[in-house]
This record gives structure tokens, sequence and C-alpha cells, in this order.
DNA sequence: CGAGGCCTTGATGCACCTCAACCGACGTGG
DNA sequence: CCACGTCGGTTGAGGTGCATCAAGGCCTCG
């Protein structure tokens, strides 16, 4: 938009103020149900905004805590590591959602974010939020939500890892893409996936084959369109009864 | 402990002060990092002693959300299920733990809570806590803390479901409960499970029979004694190592 | 004493993993 | 320019870990 005539000389860092009173994002954030004055207090705590490249990371498992981070641009994974190696990705994260819950409990971040494409995150100072939600309830209150919410979340998650089967899974994926896209005003049935198979294949609890012969299978059932990264849904009704249909004996 | 001659009109709810001042509970509680006043205030907002008989219901999916739940005494397991009847347990609950975050972001709860021996737990009017923790921000903190915990621990799950195999899981899952009562003040290695087979397949991604194939496995080892749901750990370093030792190779 | 709940164990099948070959896109360097 | 390697994706063939189905044992309770 507006490139700035000096480049910085930190890294990555701008020291933008970059107001939530004028985010976009305001209604997917955590300035839900929050009146101007309050956002702009809100607003006055949340400053800079980092750049992250596409591959690189915004916080490492082990690192020290300090900051929630809230997604302005861009797209990026969580992920856990087992001492072994082995890896689990824990969620996709798109605009407006919070990074870094995580690590309040041992103030350490206890997984890995890291950038699918280029990205922009917003800093929020923990200690600074905690402080200024005590003279702002409903700040406080969306917070909890949106903590809450997460837990809803990867209880979800769970049922999904527990219970379906790698049809099944895909399509709960895609489904659940398709809706988070269309409330950020982009098409639900048309999008490009940002990450790769493994990836997904690592959130759903599959080898990337398994991943790759599901797309396969809906797209041969037409109900899904697969042109590498591209993603046509093309019968959304179909594509739910996928969700929950098969072998629901137990 | 004190029956009161009078008996409750109303259910199973005791209007005994609980306050949290003289619970032995307070270290792994809410109370964490309070002093005496702040314990005091929080005592007066958590009332009610409410007592749930083994098999029944603390709360249920769909159900309007009013308060959060501390376990005072007993074991609980909460589970989603799908509209097709499919069921995942999401967690096993013992003294000191809260229940009822996920209902906070929609004010609904999102699970069922079911007792698996009899229990007894504080209510904690969620407004209220709300509330009061505007003035003590201790407080504020270590529920933030908790919640955040409660996240952690859902991504451990996550990586356990998606990525280890039967007999991996139950090691795991008996090292977290061997942890859990040991913090408690019993027996890291020897104690009674409160959950079938089942349920643990379930919480595990398993069926029952595979779980009881993997409790053989691990008896037959000289890992474990198991004796229904009496369960010895014998060599805990071996258990550890079955937590991540095989087939490492992504 | 019978019924039902919970657990164990065996036999069989299948969904997914594993291994391998191949393809296209892309970047790099001779 | 093409040769080459790398990376991500697809597809096939074969193996296996777990689910499924089935039988039987133990315990509790009416």
């Amino acid at each position: 938009m507006l490139t700035d005539s000096s480049t910085p000389s930190q890294l990555d860092i701008l020291n933008i103020k970059s107001s939530c009173a004028t985010c976009s994002l305001r209604e997917l954030c955590l300035p839900v149900g929050l009146d101007e004055k309050e956002v702009q207090v809100l607003g006055d705590v949340v400053s800079h905004k980092r750049k992250i490249q596409r591959g690189s990371y915004l916080h490492r498992t082990g690192t020290e805590f300090q900051t929630l981070f809230a997604i302005r641009s861009g797209f990026m994974k969580t992920c856990v590591l087992e001492e072994d190696g082995r890896q689990q990705v824990t969620g996709f994260h798109m605009t407006g959602e919070l990074l870094g819950l995580d690590a309040i409990s041992t103030e350490m971040h206890t997984c890995d974010a890291i950038a699918l494409e280029d990205s922009e995150v917003c800093e929020i100072p923990f200690a600074k939020l905690e402080e200024i939600s005590r003279t702002i309830p409903s700040l406080m209150h969306q917070f909890h939500k949106i903590m809450s919410r997460e837990i809803v979340r990867d209880h979800g998650v769970m049922l999904l890892l527990g219970s379906m089967k790698a049809e099944e899974r895909l399509a709960t994926f895609l489904l659940n893409l398709s809706r988070r896209f269309s409330i950020r005003g982009y098409s639900a049935s048309d999008f490009n996936l940002r990450m790769t198979r493994e990836e997904i294949g690592s959130y759903l609890g599959l080898k990337l084959e398994t991943v790759s012969r599901a797309f396969s299978k809906l797209q041969d059932e037409n109900i899904i369109s697969v042109d590498n990264k591209h993603i046509q849904i093309n019968d959304i009704e179909r594509l739910r009864t996928k969700m929950g249909s098969s072998s629901c004996r137990s």
C-alpha cells in the first residue's frame, strides 16, 4: 500500500503503529465487542507490525514468551515435535487468529509457528493485555472467548483424529477451510491450499500418499476438482455427507 | 464429613460455603499464587459444593453455561459426540481441575461431563470470576494459565492420536495418569483406573480390544501388572521408552 | 442361578502405511 | 540452451497394525 521512503534498519520489524481502530480484521480479532475508546487503548498497546517471510519462524518451541501474535495477513502453521523427531501439525492459522496462547501456561512457547506464505503479524505484549483488560471487561471477555474457542477447536480435531476415516478427515478439513475463507470474504468453493500434502497429512494423522489418494477419490466422484494446490468444491452438500456417513457402528 | 441434619430439598445441591482458603487443593486449583485476602474473595464467590453420583452428568452438550466447575473429589470424563452417534472422550479429569472452559466461547456446553465415581464439584460463576479477577491480577493470570495448559494438553493428545501406535498411546496414557496421581499425593506406580477399556479406547483412538491387548503385551513384558482396573507400574523407565521408541522414520 | 457388564483372546479382513516408480515444475550452473 | 537435481504430487503393489467378529471367562447383582 504505502511503502514509506526509509527502509527499516532492523531485521524485518517495522515500527508502524497499527491501530486496531482502522484494521479490517477488527471483527474477527481481539477488538470484537469493544467501543471506539477501548479499541484505541488496545491499539496503543498493539504496536509493531512484523513481517515473516514464507518458510521462516514466528516463534520456536522453548523460546521465551512475551507477546501474543495476531495474524494480519498471510497464513501460518503451528506444530509440535517429539524428541524423536516426530512432528504433528496442530493447526493452520488465518488472518485475525491469535497465536501464542499455548505459551501462557509456562511462559515458553510449546510449539513452532512457521509462515506458509509471506505474512504480517501484530504483536500484543501479554502482560499489557492483561493489564488493560482489567479496565476493559469486554476485552477480557473476548480474550476468554478466543481461548475457549481454541479449546473447542482442539476437541474437534481430537474427534477427527480419534474416530474418522481418511476420506472423512479430508472432507472435514476442506469444509473447515472453506468456512474460514468464506468468513474472510473469499470464495467458499474455490481456493488455493497454502500447505503441502505432507502438512495436511500431519494435521490429519495420515501419510501424504493417503491424502493424495483421498483427494483423487473425491475428484473422481466429482465432488471437488483438484489441480495441485488449487481446489474447487463442486458439490458442498455431498462433501458434507462425507464427513460422517460411513462406518458409524460404534 | 458433616452431614447437616436437614437434607436438601433440591436434587443434590448442598449449600455449603466451601471456602477456598481451607481447601487442600488450593495449590492445584484456581487459588495458586493468591494471598490470603484474595483467596477469601474467591472463596466467597465459589459457593455450593455439588455432589455428582457415579454415572450421572455434571453438564450436557447444548445446555446453558453459567459456571465453571472445579473438581473437589472424584473423577470425571468429558466427551463430545457427532450427530451420527460417534463419540470421543476428550479428557479424564481429577481433583483440582477445571471443567467448562470449552463453554465460554458460545455460552453453551460443547461436551458432556460425566462422573466416573461419586464426585463433588465447586461451582464458580463465570461472570463473577471475571468480575473479581479485574481486581485480583494474579487470579486473572492463573486463570489464563489454566486455559493455556488445557490447550497444551490438547496439543499433546493430538500428537498422540496423529502419530503414535497403540502401545505408545497406552504407555503415554499410563504415564500421564501416574504423574497426575503422584502430584496429588497418591502412588505413581500403583493405582486403580476409574474408566473402562472402552473409554480408554475412545480417548486414545483405539478399540477396546486393542487397548486390552496392549495392556496384556505390557504385562507380558513385565513392565506393568494388570489386574482388571488395578495397575502396577513395575518398570517406569521401560514404560517411558515405549512412548517414543518405535517406528520414528518420519 | 441366570443375566448383564466388563474384560480377554483368537481368527480374519481391510484401511492405511510403506516402498517404489514416475511426472511436472522450478531453479541452477555448465 | 539444455542437463541436472530437487521438491511436491500421483499412482501402484504389497505389507501390517488395528478393527471387526466371535467366543468364552469372571464378577456383580437381582
